[in-house]
DNA sequence: CTGCTATATGTAGTCATGCTATATATATAG
DNA sequence: CTATATATATAGCATGACTACATATAGCAG
């Protein structure tokens, strides 16, 4: 129990969002996604293979985005990219992200305010 | 399939979030942590009882909140309140949350940014 | 040439979260 | 006396995200 996990809960229900925002800025491949996402987050998003690839193949199934195999490089890779249908679904889930994210913000500010002290006893 | 769900995808993993903030306004019983959710969110955030309630129940497993049977009242009610592990904890996931906010406004800022063309055909 | 690491994609099996649906019980309003 | 709001609860299910593992090749160090 208590067994570590890769990434915050916090993230939990963006993660299609932050990949589909990765390939909003052109198509890539999943490795590529991988080291991206770990990039832009300064290696606090720690995403596995394990977690990308089927949920790829479930935004294929969605029709959110469309892949296609490239052989010609030094070794096989399968580039995704956004349809138009992924498109104005990312612009429509990024409208409704910053509905909740400001709610939430709303609700963290006084908690947020207040000195971070880490004393942790259970009372 | 496609069945409406209760609530978006973005408030995934957040909900323990939430209950707890409304937590730490004060003790409060789970009925009106209904209502208070509803309300901050302008109802956009509908939480239902069958979610709610097996959550206190976790939360309460893991001391992060202590409960306690109020029978004095018109009904029966059951008061939760935070334990000083769950403020401490609270704050921290508060800290972690807003963490990872930055990361998600960063990717969808770009997205944000454009019009918000709402056609959505396949492509 | 051998073995290690990085690249690259993938599946199997598990667990927890959040959902719907339902059950129970009482106070209050019509 | 019936319907609605209050108040808590459980059962069962769907799925998201995880760990662990499998496969295969390129490139480099020795």
């Amino acid at each position: 129990m208590a067994a570590k996990k890769a990434n915050h809960d916090a993230i939990r229900g963006s993660l299609d969002l932050m990949v589909l925002s990765v390939l909003a800025e052109g198509p890539q491949y999943g490795y590529r996604i991988l080291q991206r996402l770990s990039e832009v987050s300064e290696g606090t998003v720690d995403l596995k293979p394990g977690t990308l690839y089927p949920m790829l193949h479930r935004l294929e199934t969605d029709k959110l985005i469309k892949a296609r195999w490239e052989k010609e490089s030094t070794r096989p890779r399968k580039w995704y990219e956004l349809t138009k249908l992924g498109r104005s679904r990312l612009a429509e889930q990024a409208r409704e992200w910053e509905h909740y994210a400001k709610i939430l913000r709303q609700l963290l500010e006084p908690i947020l305010r207040q000195a971070p002290g880490c004393s942790a006893r259970a009372t």
